[in-house]
DNA sequence: CTGTGTGAAGGCTTTCACAGCC
DNA sequence: GGCTGTGAAAGCCTTCACACAG
């Protein structure tokens, strides 16, 4: 008998999924052709239908998608129909910042539910995100069963906050020390790293 | 006769390609194997010496490539050798927090010469970055030849900047607002989108 | 004997072409 | 008639295997 093998989604398409995602958020109710919202994500139709067609066939032929349903569809596929907990490490300037965006993020099914710092100075709170010293990060992110975990701390302190990270469970991070970290297979890392896209973009220059 | 064609590089190892410049940031003199950079960049040694390969064969058997003839190649290749500037749009959260990393872009080859925005208040300028209202950006992009924009306004503000940019010749844009731009082929634009991140980053929990 | 450079193979993604349903 | 779903083809990227330089 050949075992069942569940084809998990190629990478990239992942990230198209959430580009579509993303996309629906302005146009509401009725329904969209793959050609319209292939252009509002910049792809094109058939890729977007080959996408698409991970999460089921949910398409109406001469009609194209419901937007509700593929919303929510798409939110299943992802895994972000239930709010996720996220904590935040590093307040700096670019930690400060994304506490700012935390409708954004919420929006989208995730909840910063808090931050840590190793110098909470005075403030108790940022944006209304509850700040927290890096001694009862452990604690916390066991206690809420977080699995999520944005990393804003300088280069030079990301690898020591990204190992206590992995010591306590998170599953995934989200990047923006410009390192490479090191960490086991089974956790996920996405970088945001500004110096290299510029760098990247330089490539294209005519 | 065949038509001479400068196979341009694959877009992902173009990506690589500035991973691995930043990987060698740290290590200074001597030289490096495949293997041990590769675990620096976390790739294969194979892909790595692929890549490499599109910046011609500089590394020496039985020993690995020399750190400063590899960094010096990598930035010839990627177009950053010289100093380019950069236009900064939109001095909110997220604006001003990149401009305080100049320093870290200067290294890179990048000079964030100006930064823009519709109400440029008090201040004239920002971690030093001269700061001016966006009625001179045509002339300033004209004047100085910038080719690369950062874009950090809000997202409905976002298109309107874009056409504005491409209007005076900015070629590649560096995109922080949550929409996806609509652009003319030519221009290159790299999106920094942390909810999709996230949203990418819950696919792979467990 | 170590570690690079590279054709060839394999695997993965995108695009095409068109059948099929509304 | 319009638009989706999908096998097949094409194209691209990664990995392998090994020749060969230092």
């Amino acid at each position: 008998m050949i075992p069942f093998v569940k084809k998990s989604i190629p990478r990239n398409t992942v990230y198209r999924l959430s580009l579509y995602h993303h996309c629906l958020e302005g146009p509401d109710g009725g329904s969209i052709s793959s050609e319209a919202l292939a252009g509002l994500a910049r792809v094109k139709p058939t890729q977007l239908r080959k996408d698409l067609a991970w999460c089921g066939s949910l398409g109406k032929r001469g009609t194209g998608y419901d937007i509700s349903t593929l919303r929510r569809r798409l939110a299943e596929t992802l895994g972000t129909s239930a709010l996720q907990p996220v904590v935040l490490v590093g307040t700096g300037r670019m930690g400060s910042a994304l506490l700012r965006f935390r409708e954004n993020f919420s929006r989208r099914g995730f909840d910063i539910a808090a931050a840590f710092d190793t110098r909470p100075d005075r403030r108790s709170r940022i944006a209304s995100v509850p700040l927290f010293p890096m001694s009862s990060l452990a604690r916390f992110v066991n206690e809420r069963s977080v699995r999520l975990a944005i990393l804003c701390v300088p280069g030079v302190a990301a690898q020591d906050v990204c190992n206590a990270l992995v010591a306590c469970g998170i599953q995934a991070i989200l990047n923006f020390a410009p390192i490479v970290l090191q960490t086991p297979e089974q956790i996920a890392v996405n970088n945001v790293n500004v110096a290299i896209e510029l760098e990247n973009l330089s490539y294209f220059l005519k």
